[in-house]
DNA sequence: AAAACCAAGTTTGCATGCAACCTTGGTTTT
DNA sequence: AAAACCAAGGTTGCATGCAAACTTGGTTTT
């Protein structure tokens, strides 16, 4: 990290996608400037780049909000992501792997066979089959060659982080989504779709990884619309 | 138009498509700023958001070049384009079209009809096809309701764009792109995928969405392929 | 002769000042 | 009383100045 705009970005963008400036918030520059200890003008820059990555919305002389985000948007996110990794998965298995990407995708495979040996599923297997995921995810742009589909999914994956901040990791929902059974079932499902691109099986890798994505979709859906549920109980209650 | 900022974006990223700017052109702060009469200040925003936008590479503490576009990052565009809208396709067949997305659609459909009606293919013929194509890829990403694709389209679609600039319209290539015969099919693969669309036929509608971008890609890359050997003649007969 | 070094000039990064615009509360007008 | 108006304060937009980093040509060192 080389400038300091760079690292304003990173900061700024953190913090939206944690929740702590909620939808619809007015970012004041000043404000920002003098919380992030910079002059005003590396913030101009960072909202502009992040009104790019359309987390923000930029209304001209009158600023920066936030930009509301509906589960809808998340679920629609996934569907774009799906898409575009199935893409991927298809031209890798048809125009083949060389070398190197064999060897990462097979390496991937196996720290995965290794995480899931044990019964365990603490906080440790849990953070090591997170870097895993993102490795295989990143991997399958990598051996795309499509100089695209990176920057695309790097926007796109945002999303589901800022519901993510709202649902509570130590709530029942949380745990239902991230239990030990849904992982290792898509780490099973990776291993089939590394299987069908590397049998040069192009439909098929790209149908399995749609269905991939598609159920991770579904039981976010599921995890979030729990908690609405409840937490709308809660209001009657109230 | 509101602010400087806005028209310097537009202005350095049309110079950029158009190609004034060739790839690994550096662009220097100061001289666009006299050269566009403003200070260094709006040159810096649109710098960064045109580099957020990937036609530009930011090396920081150096400054910005101009991204280097090759015939196979504008197959891969239209592989992303044809992917996605594909998708688009699909969930409207799904989900189903209100009754003012199928008034647009019959709408554009009929405009095309009108077009062909004659067997004229002057400049005028040609401006309507293309505002009636945009019209109908937009109309598209609206129908569908999914909020993102419409912002990554609109950065994927500029890519063919800097390819253009280097067909000359003139050729002999250009005009094999775009014969009255070759934007005919295009019009009927449009009246294939609204009627599949409106039949609730979302596998049929994505498959001829996919081949209808993809015939668009062979013929584009066709004719560069055909522009290059040319080029290559002549070098060699220099 | 090749490589490392150095200093002057250039370019970008960030801070700050001022002008333009937008928001607001209160006042006047109808 | 409602709507239009107006002025003061506040916020963003753009210009400019200075410091930090990089580039360069030439010089010294090995």
């Amino acid at each position: 990290m080389v400038t300091v705009t760079e690292q304003v970005i990173s900061e700024i963008r953190e913090r939206i996608l944690d929740g702590k400036y909620g939808p619809g918030a007015h970012l004041h520059e000043a404000t920002l400037a003098s919380d992030l200890g910079v002059s005003r003008t590396p913030i101009r820059d960072a909202l502009r780049v992040l009104a790019n990555e359309d987390l923000l919305v930029y209304y001209p002389n009158r600023g920066y909000i936030v930009r509301s985000v509906e589960l809808s948007d998340v679920l629609d996110a996934y569907d774009v992501r799906g898409t575009l990794e199935g893409l991927a998965c298809r031209v890798i298995a048809e125009r083949g792997m060389d070398d190197a990407g064999k060897a990462a995708f097979l390496e991937i495979i196996e720290q995965g066979e290794e995480i899931f040996r044990s019964p365990e599923w603490g906080p440790a297997q849990q953070a090591a089959w997170r870097a895993l995921n993102s490795q295989f995810h990143y991997a399958l742009l990598e051996a795309s060659h499509n100089r695209h589909l990176d920057p695309i999914m790097r926007q796109i994956r945002f999303f589901p982080r800022i519901f993510d901040s709202r649902l509570n990791p130590d709530s029942d929902f949380f745990q239902k989504v991230h239990t030990r059974e849904q992982r290792l079932r898509s780490h099973h499902d990776h291993v089939h779709i590394v299987e069908a691109m590397m049998r040069g099986e192009g439909a098929r890798a790209e149908a399995l990884m749609r269905e991939h994505v598609y159920a991770n979709r579904e039981l976010l859906r599921g995890a979030f619309e729990a908690v609405s549920n409840q937490t709308e109980e809660e209001d009657q209650a109230a």
